[in-house]
DNA sequence: TATGAATGAGACTTCATTCAT
DNA sequence: GATGAATGAAGTCTCATTCAT
C-alpha cells in the first residue's frame, strides 16, 4: 500500500505549499507575490510547485479554497454549541473576531479577493460568503422556530448579521483597536442585533 | 498671470491623468493596470504622466485622494438637509447603495486598497474610514443632543453603522442583489439600527 | 542463456522507444518534443529513456540511423530485381515517392536533420545521402558496363539523379500535388535523366 | 520632415536586428536561437526587439520574408540578360551556387525552414518556392515561343529543373564538394535539362 | 531494472521608468 | 513642457536530467 502513502506524502506537501503561499501572499497581495519566493520558503524547488499546482492563479486559488474551508469549519465550530440566540450571536462574533486577528493573514487574503478586481478569485471568494449567509440562516430559522425572534426575510437578515460581524471587526482593526476592544463589543453587537429581531409585541 | 493659468492648465491635466488613471485601477487593480494604456486613455504622452506624478504608486494614492473627496462629499450632502434620525439613515444607507452601484469603480478601487495588502494604500483608504465614522459620529451626537436615540459609546456605534451599511450592500452587490432590491432594504435596516440604539424604555 | 534473452528484450525495448520519438520528433521537431511524451507514449517511465539512451540528442541520433537503415534498404529493394536502366530509374522515382508518402515523417525527420543547422545530426543525415549516392553510382556502373548509358563523372551525375527525384518529390508534396500526379512524372524524369546520359550518337 | 528620418531609422533597426537574428538562426536554428544573444548582438537592449517585432516567431517569420525577397532577386537579376537557353540555365544554376556559398546562412535558414516541422515557417517559405517556380516558368515559356524548347507541361518542368539545380547545389555542399566543382557542373546539368527538353525531332 | 518526483537553469516577454529630442 | 523609443530587471513557466526507492 504505497499508494496511500504517497497520496498522504503528496497531499502534505499541497498543503505545505499553501500554506507558505498563503503567508506571501497575504504579505504582498497576488501579483506582488513571487513564485521563486514561495518555493524558497517552502524549501522545495521552483519547479516542483508547478507539479502540484497548474499556475499561479490556480495555487491561488487553492489557497483560497483552504482558507474557506478553515473558516467555515471555525465558524460551525463556534456555532455547535446549543445555547440562547444571544449566546450564539455572542459566539459569531467572537469566532470571526479570533479568525481576523490570529488568522490575519488568512482573513487578507479572503478580503482582498472578495474585494479586489479579479473575477475568479472574487467568485471562488463569494463561496465561502454564501456559506457564511447558509450558515447563519440556519441559526436564525432554529431560533425563529424556538420563538426567540421574529424575522421574515432570513436570508437578508443572515446576510446583514454576517455584513455587520465581519465588516465591523475588520474595520475596527483597521482603524487599530484592540481584540480586547473588539470583543468587548461583542454584547453590544448581538444586543443590536437582537433588538432588531426580536418579535415586536 | 500666465502663471496662474499655467497652474490651472496643470491642475485640468493632474485631473484628467487620475481620473482615465481610476478607470484603469479599477478594472484591472494596481499591479496590473498599465502606465501606457493609463496614458493612452488620457490622450497624453507616456511621459508626460511622470511630469505630474512622481511614479505609478504616487498616481494610485493621487487618486485613491480624489475618491476619497468626492465619496465624502456625497455623504455629506445626503446628510445635509434635516430630518428625522429615521429619515438621516435612510439617507445614509441611500446614499451609499447609490455610491456603491453608480461608482463602482472607485467602489472597488477603494474597498481593495481597504482590504487589500498595501500597508500605504490602506492607510490612505483608512483616512476616508475615518471621515465617515466621524461624520456619522456627528450624526449621532446631533440626534442624541435631540433626545432621539440614547447612545453610550458613539463612536464604536458609528463605526457599527458604517459598517451594517457599507458591507451590507457590498455583500450585496456581491451576491448580486439588484439595486431595487437594495435600497428597499434601506427602511429595514434603520429600523433595525433604531431599535438598537432607542432610549430603553 | 538468460543472457541473450535479456538482450533481446533491451534491443527490442530500443526499438521500441526509437519508434515512439520518431513519430514526435516528426511532428514537433528536436528542439519543442518532449522526453515526457515521448516516455507516455511508449508506455514507460521517463527515467528509463536514460536508461536506453545517454540523453535526447542520442536518442534522436539513434533514430536518424534507424531511419537511415530503412530508407536505403527500401531503396536497394527497389533495384535489386534486373530490369533495363530506364525501368530501374523508374523503380528508384518510384521508391522515393512511395517512402516520402507513406514515411512522411521519417522523410521529415531526415531533411530537416539534413537541411537543418545541428551539425551532428547533419552529419549523420549526411552518412544516408553517401549511401544513396553510392547505390546509384553502383547502377550506372552496371549501365555503363552494359553500354545502356556513357557516363563520364559516375559519381556527380548519381548525386544529380538523386537531387532530381528526392528534391523533385519533396517539393511536388509541399506545393500539394497528389501521389497520383507524383508517380505519373516517374517515366518523365527517367526519360529525361536518359536522354541526358544516353551515348551522343 | 522627422517623421521620414524617424521612418527611415526605424526601417534601418529592423533590418539591422533581422540580420542579426538571421545570423543566429542560421547557426542555432529557431529553438535554440536565444533573443537575448540576438539583442546584445545588435547592440541593443533586450526589450527593444519587441518594439519592432511582436515575438520571436514573427522575427523569424520577418526574416525568411527578407531572405526570400533578397534570393528572388538575385536569381531575377541572373535571369535578366538575354542569352540563349542553355547560358541562362547555366546562369540560373551560378546564381544558385552562389547564393547557396555566399549567403550559406540564409540558405541554411530557408531550407531548415522548407523542410522542417514548423507549419507556419513552413508555409512562408513555401512561398518562395512558388516565387521561383514561377520565375522559372518564365523563361522556360520564353524558350519556347523561340522553338528552343518543346515543353509539354512548363510548371511542372520549372519544379524540376529548380529541384535538379537546388538539391543538386545543397547535397554537394553537404558532402563537402568545393565551390569550384560545383561550378563546373553548371554546363552539364543545363546539357542534361536542355536534352531532356530539345525538341524531340 | 524501472520509475517518476524533484530540480533549477534558462527562455521569453512585460512594463515602469528614463532621457535625448 | 511633452514625448515615446529604449532599456533591463524581474517574473512565470518548461523540461532535460538525476536519483532515491
Amino acid at each position: 500500500m504505497p499508494k496511500i502513502v504517497d497520496e498522504q506524502m503528496r497531499e502534505a506537501t499541497r498543503r505545505h505549499i499553501i500554506h507558505q503561499a498563503a503567508s506571501e501572499f497575504a504579505r504582498l497581495g497576488f501579483d506582488q507575490a513571487n513564485i521563486n519566493t514561495i518555493a524558497e520558503q517552502a524549501g522545495i524547488g521552483k519547479g516542483t510547485i508547478y507539479l502540484y499546482f497548474e499556475n499561479k492563479r490556480e495555487l491561488f486559488l487553492a489557497m483560497l479554497r483552504l482558507i474557506a474551508q478553515e473558516h467555515i469549519a471555525a465558524i460551525r465550530t463556534a456555532l455547535a454549541q446549543d445555547g440562547t440566540i444571544e449566546q450564539r450571536l455572542e459566539w459569531l462574533f467572537g469566532a470571526f473576531a479570533r479568525l481576523a486577528q490570529q488568522e490575519r493573514d488568512s482573513f487578507n487574503v479572503y478580503m482582498s479577493a472578495l474585494y479586489g478586481v479579479n473575477r475568479s478569485f472574487q467568485a471562488e471568494a463569494t463561496r465561502l460568503l454564501r456559506d457564511y449567509v447558509t450558515t447563519i440562516a440556519l441559526l436564525l430559522e432554529q431560533s425563529q422556530a424556538r420563538g426567540e425572534i421574529e424575522c421574515s426575510d432570513v436570508e437578508a437578515t443572515a446576510l446583514m448579521i454576517l455584513s455587520l460581524t465581519e465588516s465591523y471587526i475588520l474595520s475596527a482593526i483597521v482603524l487599530g483597536q484592540s481584540e480586547q476592544k473588539i470583543l468587548s463589543q461583542a454584547n453590544l453587537i448581538s444586543k443590536l442585533v437582537l433588538k432588531g429581531l426580536l418579535p415586536s409585541s
